[in-house]
DNA sequence: CAGCGTTCATACTGGTTGGTATGTAACGAG
DNA sequence: CTCGTTACATACCAACCAGTATGAACGCTG
């Protein structure tokens, strides 16, 4: 019977990244309620700004320490796949497939905080730049290999191609916010898939 | 030298959509202050609510008689092109051109609104939605009329294209948020436009 | 066991916000 | 001119919010 230790300093603080996460997710950072955050997680304020210094550096935190790997994570398979085009139009499919009613309400964290955070605070705008520049530069090189591959066609600008890409993603969970139905992000989707297959060389077809 | 009269509700009223779009569009709504709005357009706070009855209503007004009109003029130019790629293209050129440094740190109005307010409040989503339906359904014919003219690619589901062409544009503003520099909504858009180009059909390349 | 830094708990504060109560002056109708 | 409605102005309020002051209990170290 080993009673739960009383002291966990380290639960404590990824109980807190993770119910802030929540909340952001659903009210946006500055319309997140600290007192929300503290009844969520069972924390009291004294906890909090003992691992956090400011409502601000938790904000930096969830950024960097579950947004950031969240990113990640949505779209390594297209950057270790053979073919990265197949891989990508997979992803698509998937994050239609996966998407709860609350995800299509409340969108994509990332390009959630960017569109609120990035005009009004400078350190979570360099934060979110950081892991949009990982980003693209993951696509870019994703798109590069598969010119060497012969996959895609190589006339792509991979650079242009990659800003369009994850715009278009995210453009298509930010529209279908306004909407009830999942409607629109799945169009949008198989727009972005017949998009993706252009980009295929004809070689590969 | 007739004085300007004291009363001019119409003015009034006008003058306070505008300053209210203006801290909507810098701080989102809200984190919009009504003070700050107040001392924007010299008005108080008794003609404010003589005229609009909450923030909320002024909110809505603010999306039906000024982000409506505004969403609706910068694509009107497509709807009634002969050539609809054409003016397309055009048209996203002349928006990357014009976009002026205030306007790419706080990106598109009507995105940043749907992000912000879909989830939060039912009256500014069912407004923002149907903006987008009319937006969607104007592409959508655009496209068909293209279609039936022989421009545009049989093959094309125009539903899906309307729905991935919009958030590909809104995605790209809102990604460039992150940014300091206008370079990734160029790059961004110079993808758009060459997938605008694919949806040509080869007899009128 | 003693001492001390870490980890948390509680109560409070100053500032801001949307909203309201109340009053007043302009203006059009009759 | 009179009178009622419209259009504004001022002062105030209750709620909420991030942040802080203070202190207590835990648990490791020596």
């Amino acid at each position: 019977m080993n009673q739960p230790a009383r002291r966990q300093p380290d639960r404590t603080r990824q109980t807190l990244l993770e119910c802030a996460f929540e909340e952001v997710h659903r009210s946006g950072f500055r319309a997140a309620s600290l007192d929300a955050i503290l009844e969520s997680s069972g924390v009291t304020k004294g906890a909090l700004y003992h691992h956090f210094g400011s409502k601000t550096a938790l904000g930096y935190a969830v950024v960097e320490e579950v947004v950031r790997p969240w990113v990640e994570a949505s779209w390594r398979p297209v950057l270790e796949a053979d073919d990265c085009i197949a891989a990508a139009v997979a992803v698509c499919q998937e994050l239609t497939r996966q998407r709860t009613v609350r995800a299509i309400e409340y969108g994509c964290p990332f390009n959630n905080l960017i569109n609120e955070m990035s005009p009004v605070d400078e350190g979570f705008r360099k934060r979110l730049q950081q892991i949009l520049d990982d980003w693209r530069e993951g696509i870019v090189a994703a798109l590069r290999k598969g010119q060497a591959q012969g996959v895609v066609r190589a006339d792509v600008v991979a650079e242009d191609a990659a800003a369009f890409i994850i715009s278009a993603v995210e453009g298509c969970v930010g529209m279908a916010k306004s909407k009830r139905s999942r409607e629109f992000l799945e169009s949008g989707m198989r727009g972005l898939i017949a998009y993706l297959e252009t980009l295929r060389s004809r070689s590969s077809r």
